[in-house]
RNA sequence: GCACCGCUAGCUCAAUGGUAGAGCAGUUGACUCUUAAUCAAUUGGUUGAAGGUUCGAGUCCUUCGCGGUGCACCA
């Protein structure tokens, strides 16, 4: 590794000896990416050349292939690849000189006309070349490019210039998340920032991450949710706010949880959960629509439809229909504790728990269409507001696609009487040992007292979304830099910091 | 946390317990329409780390590290 990386610091002397700094130089006037070359001259016949219009492009070398007195590059910008024709006879001896140094991964910027070669490939007839930055370490293999998954989340930006699908799912994600902004703008509401550091981190079940200000010296936890903040909003008179955030789970990782995630929690002054749901089937069908140009997908194995209206199934009904389960046994807390044991589950430390893991194995196997579940029961709700006709229940509904949870929404809780004994009873929870029972934020109970009008709100896991979409299992293929541990100090990972003595350059 | 799998050259991968190899990349040379360019020559290794078994370990055993997958935990 030492004499790879020695031999492009040699290379990089060398065009230091022509007069061409690589880092010496600093904008670049770019006139033309590869894709809106390709479709402009797609019709250019067999041979033939535009010479009277000139192109400058810039972007990463990925390939190089010489030829005696020519060189053909293959040069990547953010669009696509598009071929360099380089000429000695054309560009002059100096020239050629210092593009014959020119090697994979540095960056080029070149000016010429676009013409067709003898093989039939859009080119562009090199007039002006300059090298504008370098590359000091040598690419993966051009052909498998980077395999090694631990390698490819840890270093992402290798990742991104050898294996385009990587960069093409960022987009997409990119796509998705201005898409859902704008058509919630659409709709008349506010994207508002709530804090991320808080005194008290509520509003879902997680252990949060904890952290301390100096400036006030007191601890700090990250948020677990924005809902709270939000719905203070909306007794603010706001009537209709979203936040599209980062938020922090401190619990376990795996190919669908990372401890920073990003959710979407959008809230309705004067809607219901009804009212939700169309807006949140809607919005599921427009984002299938823009990635994918009709509302069917593959996911997996599977064909996913986003077709709206989605099937509704009530919460007790599902249990019904895929297990046979009746609602006293569910609602009644012993009895749910030993249905346990006849799906060979594990003991449970709280009727919600139970309920929780019975419907995971019981009624989630049977959700791989878009179905909305709702009228969840009041004990694995404390947010949201009760059923008129049916007070264990809850107006709540969760969207499952393909097995999982997609989004989570009900009419608000805005009776701050039934607020504070639900907080209540959480804090017994939370006393009694359960460290996922968030501190009961007072504060949030007066706000319910200067009155919140009735209300929907839902949250969305962004990047549960994106990867249905995307069509990825890991939430890691559709983060950029997802949480890896740490190497340790003596491994340094592979090469470097041994070359010649010096440590890496600030 | 438990189990299983993986970790060999810059990258992708080989190697019955018996001399660590190939392709690409790199280096040198040839080549003025190539595109996984081609041709010739050539460099490159603490086999994730540390111990152990053995005449001999990439290979077997133990511990550890990192990653992946499943389970558990967790929305």
């Amino acid at each position: 590794m030492p004499d790879l990386v020695a031999a492009r610091r040699a290379r990089l002397a060398a065009l230091r000896e022509h007069g061409v700094d690589p880092f010496a130089a600093t904008r670049y006037e770019v006139t033309a990416h590869a894709a809106d070359l390709a479709t402009r001259y797609a019709g250019l016949e067999a041979q033939g050349r535009a010479e009277d219009d000139a192109w400058s492009i810039a972007g990463r070398i990925l390939a190089v292939r010489g030829q005696g007195g020519v060189i053909f590059f293959d040069l990547h910008d953010r669009t696509g690849r598009f071929q360099l024709f380089v000429r000695r006879d054309d560009v002059g001896a100096e020239p050629f000189a210092v593009a014959k140094l020119i090697e994979r991964g540095d960056i080029v910027g070149a000016t010429g006309f676009v013409f067709r070669t003898k093989a039939g490939d859009l080119s562009l007839y090199v007039r002006s070349l300059e090298v504008i930055g370098k590359s000091l370490r040598p690419l993966p293999d051009k052909w498998h490019g980077l395999q090694d998954v631990e390698k490819r989340y840890r270093r992402r930006y290798v990742d991104l210039i050898v294996n385009p699908p990587v960069r093409d799912v960022m987009i997409v994600r990119s796509r998705i998340i201005a898409e859902m902004r704008r058509f919630i703008d659409a709709r008349g509401f506010f994207e508002v920032e709530t804090p991320v550091l808080l005194t008290i981190a509520a509003g879902a079940s997680a252990r949060p991450f904890n952290t301390h200000s100096n400036a006030l010296d007191i601890p700090l936890s990250l948020r677990i949710a924005t809902e709270l903040y939000l719905k203070r909003c909306i007794v603010g008179g706001m009537e209709r706010v979203y936040e599209i955030g980062r938020t922090f789970r401190n619990e376990g990782i795996d190919a669908t949880h990372n401890p920073e995630f990003t959710m979407l929690e959008l809230y309705a002054a004067f809607w219901d959960v009804g009212d939700m749901m169309r807006f949140n089937e809607e919005l599921m069908a427009h984002l299938a629509r823009t990635v994918h140009g009709g509302e069917s997908m593959v996911y997996g194995d599977d064909t996913i439809t986003f077709a709206t209206p989605f099937r509704r199934i009530g919460y007790l009904e599902a249990f019904k229909e895929f297990g046979g389960l009746e609602r006293e046994q569910l609602l009644d807390a012993d009895a749910c504790l030993l249905l346990l044991r006849d799906f060979g589950l594990p003991d449970s430390p709280t009727h919600a728990h139970a309920l929780d893991k019975l419907f995971e194995r019981v009624v989630e196997p049977h959700l791989l269409q878009p179905t909305f579940v709702y009228g969840y029961p009041v004990l694995i709700s404390p947010l949201a507001k009760r059923m008129s006709d049916d007070p264990e229940l809850t107006q709540r509904y969760e969207l499952f696609a393909a097995h999982m949870e997609l989004s989570n929404a009900f009419t608000e809780l805005n009776d701050p009487d039934d607020q504070r004994r639900r907080f209540e009873l959480q804090a017994l929870e939370r006393a009694a040992g359960d460290a996922e029972i968030p501190p009961a934020d007072w504060d949030f109970v007066t706000s319910l007292e200067y009155g919140m009008p009735p209300t929907a709100g839902i949250g969305i896991g962004v990047d549960r979304l994106v990867m249905m979409l995307t069509n990825n299992r890991s939430i890691r293929d559709v983060l950029l830099f997802p949480l890896q541990r740490p190497l340790p100090e003596n491994v340094r990972d592979d090469d470097d910091d041994d070359d010649d003595g010096t440590p890496p350059a600030p």
